[in-house]
DNA sequence: ATTCAGATTAGATTGATTCTAATTTGTTGA
DNA sequence: TCAACAAATTAGAATCAATCTAATCTGAAT
């Protein structure tokens, strides 16, 4: 059961990604990891460190973030200008955004398709497809 | 004929935009919508309005490119963290990114389709959609 | 020409992020 | 087990885009 052995999961995740598994990657990890799909940005993480006593500098929360992003295990979204969000899910799925709210949502890939993408220039590739549904407030 | 009044029309449309049709406004909406579509961050505007002589303060090109972004007559493109772009085709598209080179680029709407987007959760309608297309080199 | 709300400005400030240089820690091999 | 070294972490400084502030200026209406 997966669940059932948290650390070792995120132990193999980090091990498997090439990164060596110091404390603070180990506890990181575990915060974005174990417990379902999360949105989180650095701050928000290094908060969480904090109030769980984890003694952790924002810089290697940073490096961490980058890091997990480089080896694919978190995705980095980027909708609101002066603030990276990053994700846990890495499934392929897009994002409602409320910019009243800056709350951002996952829409499964399969409610949703895009259709007739254009090809890439030419020396290029296609990345990644980011679909972002912006909302805002019924009432306003 | 458009572009042998050029300076009426940026006129017209700040004006139709409600916003006084001051020296610098003026200014700066030609260097943006004289010249065809273009992807611009403030900076870069700021540094080519010096280029041509045109004496105006950085705080002021950020007033104005929100203030045209408000009016609908601009439109703000997030799609690297620390950073935003402004988009003079206010019509209905899309964009590549190629994030080796920060290269923005149009995708005019037809070219492309969104097709069974869901519904926006309850209380929120959607604002816009936004579809970005990420490239990278190809080579690599 | 006068008036005044609105616009502009320089410069300070903020907030997120990155950098730096010193210190600490995993890992490897003796 | 331990020495040695590369890799990781750290506090704090630095950077960069963007915003704010309070003083000054200007367009538009009389």
């Amino acid at each position: 059961m997966t669940a059932a052995r948290p650390y070792t999961d995120v132990l193999d995740r980090l091990k498997s990604a090439g990164l060596r598994p110091t404390r603070q990657r180990l506890a990181l990890a575990k915060l974005l990891f174990e417990g379902g799909d999360r949105h989180v940005t650095a701050e928000q993480l290094h908060g969480e460190a904090q109030a769980a006593d984890i003694r952790v500098s924002l810089a290697t929360v940073y490096n961490a973030l980058h890091q997990f992003t480089e080896a694919d295990i978190l995705r980095e979204v980027v909708v609101e200008p002066g603030r990276s969000y990053f994700d846990t899910n890495i499934t392929d799925h897009h994002h409602f955004f409320h910019e009243d709210e800056s709350n951002l949502m996952d829409i499964p890939a399969d409610s949703l398709s895009v259709e007739n993408l254009p090809k890439a220039p030419a020396g290029t590739e296609v990345k990644r497809v980011d679909v972002i549904i912006r909302l805002k407030s019924d009432d306003s």
